[in-house]
RNA sequence: GGGCCGAUGGUCUAGGGGUUAUGACGCUGCCCUUACAAGGCAGAGGUCGCCAGUCCGAAUCUGGCUCGGCCCA
């Protein structure tokens, strides 16, 4: 017998103990393959990712029980920017002030204190990892920035470039002079600076007119490749079209209507060169225009701009004025505020620069993405389409080089005389910049000297070949071959176009075959009040405070009942997850009343069991179309309702006073067919809720039984004989007697002198007159009549 | 600005052309019933985001709008 009054979160820590040392191996068959998200190392780990490895858990518990070896590795990304920002600002310096051996180290020993961190919070969780010990078998955990992986990063990129799919072009880059090196997107900021507008002449080439164009870059001049009005301008529409000459370059360019030139600014013109800002870079994209770049990688302008080569591009703003004044081109001058963009660190203003960079074939292969995409189960199916949209809304191929520090290293070296690339073969992980190249002289023009790559890969292609390497590709070729694709990735919705995109493509490109065959996609836990959570908002909740609180338990619980994360956000608030903790006490208290009974192994013969046992029936054919289709929403919100009212409110209480059978009312068999289905019905209440809840149902279960069928899905239980009534009736009857009894101010204890029932509950006669206490029982013609009658 | 998704009592959720819309949390009232006051029973609370349309009939289907989310720009 349970002897605790009630579940207690330090109940959860002994279990843990004990899993300590727990690996939940496999031998590799029948095997159900989660490619689990390498969440980044942070601390502590977003709320949203406690929940969605929590609803993972779930996944991988119940395949486990459905018998399959489940691949549920542990991954942590340590690749990229975040950790180059973060060793920036704990160490204070400039990654790009020291040498690149020293930039690696300090990026190493952030790593190495915020990693033990977030594997803790997961283990708290109870999320059932095969193993939580890095290393490099199947099942291990792994960081993406480990020798192993990246030695399969670069392999795949061999492959790939051997396939002839890698290439080289130019591509715009944000570049920082200050910091002398380009940024990513996410390092751009913008500020509203001082700067002179000025008002420049252009003449209209087929009519002589005269437009004014008002620009703050005016050293761009040279590099404009059109001038746009708003579509909307009525009073512009005359000028669509036609050409304007540029002043001092005296170049033609077209005037177009585009809705990036805003009617109310300015003069109603603008002139679009490359590059001022990001929206120049989209322009040209856009419009497929080639760029004229005007200002080189050392923040000088270039031969394009004629008469301003080789200065800076500040000399150059003040060399072109003075040129503009003495063409009499210049009309008006004056100072404005406008948003400039700037380095998050330097606060340097930032220039556009075209560099070459390396790029992946995708274009070629759309229509294989968007079959595939067709070829994967998507839950949510509404998911699916956003990949389709993104596949049709591509309009170049990947560029995977990033001049940056903290990432896998491109594996290339290129011969100093001829500049022909040295591919090194596959089989060992390459830092190019500081190793020899594998070979001694240049196979075009026989030199002995090399230079190594210095660039990284964009952090996607790291990720890009999880799938592939949890599934041991190239670790383990029969494991690798026997269990392609992988049965399921569960990711967030805002990375299908990256994450589950790249994956699907680079897996396509290696192996001609879809990654997966399920994916799963989730929105994301924001606060009460449903806005995301970030740390400037401070409404960020830690899982770890959760934990403190509640325990695992009841926050696993909240993760099943909140709602279903593929269709929408949840909210998170303690008030509910507090709430989700009352079910456990419920089901904890309903185990220890049973547990105070004698075992039975009898059969069930009394019309009341009989009917619980078809309802447990009912319970697991829904838990199991559920769970199948990863909805642990439904049945658990059907679980808990069974706890609380069909179990505890009605059953139970019917079948009390048979079960205690203190004055010998019953007979020792109908005693007996109580007592197995109680312990029966909680058996299997405890095996459909044990992944969800694993703790209290295991710490449950063990009292109770010595044996393992807690972790195997249960059958369901045939019932021959003929069952004439339901729990629905059951309920229904006791809901009837007891408002009767409400409603005339008596106890529930007090006696009935009169029940009329339709003719099938005489098969539960003898439970409902011990139940409620009824002296007559009598049988009406009608089939849904119930009549009580007190005194 | 574009695409996709969503909106159901104070809060959260189920349902998805057909009598009085499901359940939970919270709230109110009553009740110590041989597991449970972290309980039991009962009750109040909704024009199912707004506006049109289709239909004998719309919360449900269609269109538009508003608001929110994600991605792209």
């Amino acid at each position: 017998m349970l002897k605790e009054k009630s579940w207690d979160k330090k109940f959860e820590e002994e279990i843990l103990k004990e899993l300590k040392n727990k690996k939940y191996d496999f031998k590799g068959k029948k095997v159900y393959s989660i490619d689990t998200p390498p969440p980044y190392v942070n601390t502590p780990i977003h709320i949203g990712h406690a929940t969605t490895y929590v609803l993972m858990d779930l996944f991988a518990r119940y395949r486990r029980a459905r018998g399959y070896d489940v691949l549920f590795p542990l991954g942590l990304d340590r690749n990229g920017l975040p950790i180059e920002m973060e060793a920036e600002k704990r160490f204070r310096v400039k990654l790009s002030d020291l040498s690149r051996a020293e930039a690696l180290d300090l990026c190493r020993k952030i790593l190495e204190e915020s990693s033990e961190a977030s594997k803790s919070s997961f283990f708290r969780l109870g999320i059932s990892f095969n193993s939580y010990e890095p290393g490099e078998r199947i099942g291990d955990m792994y960081y993406t920035d480990s020798e192993s992986y990246r030695r399969m990063t670069q392999s795949t990129f061999i492959d790939l470039y051997k396939k002839g799919l890698i290439y080289e072009d130019k591509r715009v880059n944000n570049y920082c002079p200050g910091c002398r090196t380009t940024i990513a997107d996410a390092e751009v900021l913008y500020e509203d600076r001082e700067s002179w507008f000025n008002e420049i002449a252009f003449k209209i080439k087929e009519t002589g007119e005269e437009i004014i164009i008002g620009t703050t870059r005016p050293e761009l001049l040279c590099a404009c490749a059109k001038v746009c009005f708003n579509p909307e301008d009525k009073e512009k529409k005359r000028f669509e079209h036609l050409h304007a000459i540029v002043p001092v370059y005296n170049t033609e360019v077209e005037i177009i209507a585009h809705p990036i030139a805003k009617a109310e600014k300015g003069t109603g013109f603008v002139m679009m060169c490359s590059f001022g800002d990001l929206n120049d870079v989209r322009f040209f994209r856009e419009l497929g225009i080639e760029p004229k770049i005007a200002i080189n990688v050392d923040g000088r302008m270039n031969e394009n701009a004629g008469i301003l080569n080789g200065l800076k591009v500040r000399d150059a703003r003040e060399r072109i004025i003075e040129e503009l004044k003495k063409i009499e081109a210049l009309r008006n001058t004056r100072k404005v505020m406008h948003p400039v963009p700037i380095c998050e660190r330097s606060r340097d203003e930032i220039e556009f620069i075209e560099m070459d960079e390396l790029y992946l074939k995708q274009l070629d292969f759309r229509e294989d993405m968007k079959r595939i995409a067709h070829e994967m189960r998507f839950y949510d199916e509404s998911s699916r389409s956003i990949m389709l949209d993104w596949i049709n809304s591509l309009t170049m191929d990947w560029p995977v080089s990033r001049r940056r520090y903290y990432g896998t290293e491109i594996p290339l070296w290129y011969c100093k005389k001829c500049g022909k690339p040295v591919l090194p073969p596959k089989g060992r992980y390459y830092q190019p910049w500081r190793e020899k190249p594998p070979v001694e002289e240049c196979s075009n023009c026989g030199s002995k000297e090399f230079v190594g790559e210095q660039r990284v890969f964009d952090t996607w292609f790291d990720s890009s070949s999880s799938a592939l390497y949890v599934l041991g590709y190239e670790r383990d070729n029969e494991f690798f071959e026997q269990n392609f694709p992988c049965t399921l990735r569960p990711q967030g919705k805002e990375i299908i176009r990256t994450w589950l995109y790249y994956t699907v493509l680079k897996t396509f490109l290696l192996t001609g075959k879809k990654p997966f065959n399920d994916v799963w996609i989730n929105y994301h836990v924001v606060d009460e009040s449903g806005k995301k959570m970030s740390k400037s908002k401070g409404n960020v909740i830690d899982p770890n405070k959760v934990l403190e609180r509640f325990g695992a338990e009841p926050f696993r619980l909240w993760c099943a009942l909140e709602g279903n994360l593929t269709k929408d956000d949840f909210k998170c608030s303690f008030e509910r997850i507090e709430g989700a903790k009352k079910t456990l006490t419920k089901l904890w208290n309903v185990a220890r009343f049973i547990s105070s009974f004698e075992q039975s192994e009898s059969k069930a013969s009394c019309a009341a069991d009989l009917a619980m046992l078809q309802e447990l029936n009912r319970l697991i054919d829904l838990c199991e179309k559920g769970y199948d289709e990863y909805d642990f929403h439904n049945p658990a919100v059907e679980l808990r309702s069974f706890i609380w009212e069909t179990f505890s409110s009605n059953y139970i209480e019917l079948v009390k006073s048979r079960a205690y059978n203190d004055k010998k009312t019953f007979t020792l068999e109908e005693q007996n067919s109580a007592l197995s289905t109680l312990y029966l019905s909680l058996k299997t209440l405890l095996r459909l809720f044990n992944p969800v809840l694993p703790f209290i149902t295991e710490r449950i279960y063990k009292e109770l039984w010595n044996d393992s069928a807690l972790y195997v899905f249960p059958q369901k239980i045939g019932v021959t004989e003929p069952v004439p009534i339901s729990m629905e009736d059951i309920s229904e009857v006791n809901h009837i007697v007891w408002k009767e009894k409400k409603d005339h101010g008596l106890s529930l204890k007090d006696g009935v002198k009169k029940l009329v029932l339709p003719e099938r509950f005489r098969a539960i006669e003898k439970d409902l007159r011990e139940t409620h206490s009824i002296e007559i029982i009598e049988y009406g013609q009608s089939s849904d009549n119930i009549r009580v009658e007190l005194q």
